[in-house]
DNA sequence: CGGTTAATTGAACGCATTCAACACGAGTGG
DNA sequence: CCACTCGTGTTGAATGCGTTCAATTAACCG
């Protein structure tokens, strides 16, 4: 797996920030990246492997904010902590850089605008988000959530680094719902699940109308 | 209704902006300060009245994205256009400025800074939206919701500016359900309506245990 | 190969929705 | 003042979707 596509050709000054000041780290599978509630002091860029967001309620319920790859920055949060984990879901390489740090380099304007930036993408993420929960069934969920990963893996066969637990826990389903709906959209001809672990999507167009 | 509160004392730079560059409008009832899709290259704050931001699906499902009073901005969306709507709630004053006259103004290091702080206000809303949709029940979503306003108008009163619909589209369920669970902790006697607009919460502890 | 965890499948249940009827409140006109 | 209406909110009964609980199968790893 590549994704050298997640990688601009244009640096941002964040992306510069990390090239120069960033300490790089390797963080082993299920490893915690910084754990819910610690203090928000540093940004982190995916360099290999894949991290999950996550949210445990008080009555121990989880719910999974995103997932980020190669090339994407975590750990931009609003408040002075952090209110989601970041756990690695499969060995990763990880740059991190102080924002202090970050803020002395290359002038603030420039730096600012490329946080700016990356929070604005986090946005978006939530936004999508909402929409997916507020408002949509169980098989439109996992369907937008298949087209998600299709668009960032644009192979012809997609691999689930995560479990059917996380994906449930980002859906806002059970596994089990989460394992019926896959299953159903496979008996449709819409996708074909070599393995539990790869996919492939046989008809976008269907997949795409459900994912609306 | 007073909500002085909402304006703090030491204002950012996007207030000075809205200040000094702001021009003012006046949006009645049910009408529309941006639509869907419009481009997005300003910047808005409420001076009275309450916004609602919505979006709707192809197929007519609406999602309420949020709800702003008094001293709150809104129309910071990541990308080039809105992706949700907002409409006026009740009568309101609005104070809008160009994205680009705010550059202009007062240096872009501070500005930059304000605007970042104000996405970032946002992202907040955004989380706490995701982790009512993902997982929590209908007794749960509407005891956060009127949470929520309890502490954005700290009086013994609380008065609903948007019906039952727009509270259902917010929390992603449908009006009978809002108002099944609203008379169910009425006669928990845990909130009390004395108006079908305006409440008072009697048990804040068990309220914000619903919320948790 | 077992042994273990993850994923799928089945059946019963429950919560929220749907569909429908009714109540309430505000505004209007007799 | 009452009658009428329209919009909004509430309540009831039946349905359905997703969950829960339980059992089976598949994948992974020694």
């Amino acid at each position: 797996m590549t994704l050298t596509h997640a990688f601009p050709a244009d640096e941002s000054a964040l992306d510069q920030a990390f090239d120069r000041l960033g300490t790089r780290i390797t963080v082993a599978r299920d490893e915690e990246v910084y754990a819910q509630d610690d203090e928000a002091d540093r940004f982190y860029r995916v360099m290999s492997g894949v991290v999950r967001t996550s949210r445990l309620t008080a009555d121990g319920r989880r719910q999974v904010g995103d997932f980020y790859y190669a090339g994407e920055v975590f750990g931009l949060e609003p408040g002075p902590d952090h209110r989601f984990a970041a756990e690695a879901l499969t060995e990763c390489e990880i740059q991190v850089v102080r924002r202090s740090a970050v803020r002395a380099f290359a002038g603030d304007v420039e730096v600012d605008r490329a946080i700016l930036e990356a929070t604005r993408v986090e946005m978006e993420r939530l936004q999508e988000h909402v929409m997916l929960l507020g408002r949509k069934g169980a098989r439109e969920r996992v369907a937008g959530f298949l087209m998600g990963l299709a668009q960032r893996q644009p192979e012809d066969h997609v691999d689930l680094p995560m479990g059917r637990q996380d994906m449930a826990d980002y859906l806002g389903l059970t596994i089990e719902t989460v394992s019926r709906m896959l299953t159903q959209l496979q008996g449709e001809a819409i996708v074909a699940f070599p393995s539990t672990r790869r996919f492939h999507i046989r008809k976008w167009g269907a997949l795409e109308a459900l994912a609306a």
